[in-house]
DNA sequence: CATCGATGTTGAG
DNA sequence: TCAACCTCGATGG
């Protein structure tokens, strides 16, 4: 679940349930206790992701930064916009693109034309279930661990299992916004792009572990790594320094490019050579939507060999050796 | 029902 | 480099 693309679709749902409504705070759990009443009763102020980070601005100058890490998950419930609608509501309030003293909004307008039932939560599909068979009731109790819950007349919001959660003021919030990466749905434009290419082309590093960095560039994960390789060409070990400028522009639009779809259709589809009915058809089984993730001893879709899988940073990294090369190395200006 | 592994990050050693 | 965090779907018995 969480790769960037799922932080934006969670800040959407913030935006066009809770921004701008008074807010109770409250952790069922009681691991939050204290920072649930700093916010308890405030209005929302403002909804924002970059990468893998959620800002949930609240007034007072209190910022509840939430990163969701491997499992962590928040549920909505209640009167809560489909897809559709949460997505109007980040092209509604998007009027600048800076990252700066201020959280700020989306800069891009994100499309309309998902289903919406596409991506929707288990819990939701079950809550909708409910609704239907009369067995809902308002606000839902609290299941399990739940870190926070937010809530207002006729929403709620619950977190379970986050990395991080905790509340914080502007100040601290542009410390953390300062160590992190480009994210191509905030800092959209030539700078961010340079940013990027300044970063990567400068280290040593293997360009499949400088995806991954968080100072690097925003909101990449696992998935969204392999797959941007495989797309690219290129060989995961590949230092970031010798991979050609033009190519780490491409890196970077494709990013951009996957980022948006995943922020359209809450799925990290990143095959764009499918017909109409393929891709229908991946978008609902799960399966086949990658062409190398978790795809390992499966031939490379491109042939030349078969996808493998390998340990690079302690994370798992698939590849298709045959497919991706290591560009030739150039004299350098 | 028990166990494993995961789309992630931090901090100890 | 690795355990911990603390959740849940997938897998196996």
């Amino acid at each position: 679940m969480p790769e960037g693309h799922s932080i934006h679709r969670i800040a959407l749902q913030f935006r066009a349930n809770f921004v701008g409504r008074r807010v109770a705070a409250s952790s069922p759990q009681g691991r939050f206790a204290a920072g649930a009443a700093e916010l308890d009763g405030r209005l929302m102020l403002e909804s924002v992701a970059v990468g893998k980070q959620l800002f949930l601005e609240f007034e007072g100058e209190r910022i509840l930064r939430v990163h969701l890490g491997l499992y962590g998950a928040w549920d909505f419930a209640g009167e809560i916009s489909a897809d559709a609608t949460i997505a109007s509501a980040g092209g509604r309030m998007g009027q600048t693109n800076q990252r700066g003293t201020a959280l700020t909004g989306y800069g891009e307008e994100i499309a309309l034309d998902f289903a919406a039932s596409m991506g929707a939560p288990r819990r939701l599909r079950m809550a909708e279930q409910e609704k239907e068979q009369g067995l809902d009731e308002f606000p839902p109790p609290p299941v399990g661990a739940v870190r926070v819950r937010l809530l207002t007349d006729t929403a709620v919001a619950d977190l379970r299992g986050p990395t991080a959660c905790e509340v914080i003021n502007p100040v601290r919030a542009n410390t953390v916004l300062g160590k992190l990466g480009p994210d191509p749905l905030v800092d959209s434009g030539k700078d961010a792009e340079d940013r990027f290419v300044a970063a990567v082309r400068k280290k040593p590093t293997p360009i499949g572990l400088l995806l991954m960095d968080q100072s690097v560039v925003s909101g990449i994960g696992n998935v969204y790594r392999a797959e941007l390789l495989f797309r690219a060409r290129l060989d995961p070990h590949t230092p970031g320094r010798e991979v050609p400028e033009k190519q780490v522009r491409a890196l970077w639009r494709d990013w951009a490019r996957l980022l948006e779809i995943g922020v359209r259709t809450g799925q990290m589809m990143t095959k764009d050579d499918l017909s109409g009915e393929e891709w229908a058809a991946a978008m609902g089984s799960q399966a086949d939507r990658h062409y190398v993730y978790k795809r390992h001893g499966l031939p490379s879709p491109r042939g030349r060999g078969n996808v493998v899988i390998e340990d690079m940073g302690g994370r798992n990294l698939y590849w298709a050796p045959g497919w991706q090369k290591r560009p030739k190395p150039r004299t350098e200006t």
